[in-house]
DNA sequence: GCCAACGTTGGC
DNA sequence: GCCAACGTTGGC
């Protein structure tokens, strides 16, 4: 089982959005960068896990817990005019764009925030998300981090 | 709102 | 294939 870490902006979409939702599922779409498409068309794993985190908002960090439960499929909303993530060079014959779909699993008690994290650095020195100018929306994680942030909570 | 970091586009 | 211009991300 692989592990992950996936950005939202809770103004947009947050875990509580997630929770509400029917099934408690959500196809992840509008993602529109290559290495985050390769992850979910390619690695991402029905039953992975996935951190939540939230972006852009007063405390970033992780909020809680989502998994895969459905895997790599064609982005439809890249081919739709109407969506605001049209993209005039996908189609449905030869679809650029991948999602996956994610199911709520947990919301943490607590935010643990980028800074707290950062605080751990020397065990999570390995962690993309830290990383200086990381912008992917799209972060694996091991599975030592993963069980490491887990006790944090 | 600012801005650093990074990705993409397109002319050459 | 280079690189300048531009757009986006996301912390602060």
């Amino acid at each position: 089982m692989n592990y992950w870490l996936m950005k939202s902006e809770p103004d947009v979409f947050g875990i509580d959005d997630l929770k509400s939702r029917k099934d408690q599922t959500e196809p992840w779409d509008g993602v529109r960068n290559y290495q985050a498409r390769n992850m979910m068309r390619d690695d991402m794993k029905k039953g992975d896990q996935i951190f939540f985190y939230h972006s852009n908002c007063d405390v970033p960090g992780i909020v809680g817990i989502a998994e895969v439960v459905r895997e790599g499929y064609p982005d439809h909303t890249s081919w739709d005019p109407e969506s605001k993530y049209y993209d005039p060079k996908s189609n449905e014959e030869n679809p650029r764009w991948f999602m996956v779909d994610v199911k709520y699993k947990k919301k943490f008690k607590r935010t643990i925030s980028l800074n707290e994290l950062r605080e751990h650095a020397q065990v999570l020195s390995d962690l993309a998300l830290l990383r200086k100018g990381n912008r992917l929306s799209i972060n694996p994680v091991s599975k030592d981090q993963w069980d490491y942030i887990c006790g944090l909570e």
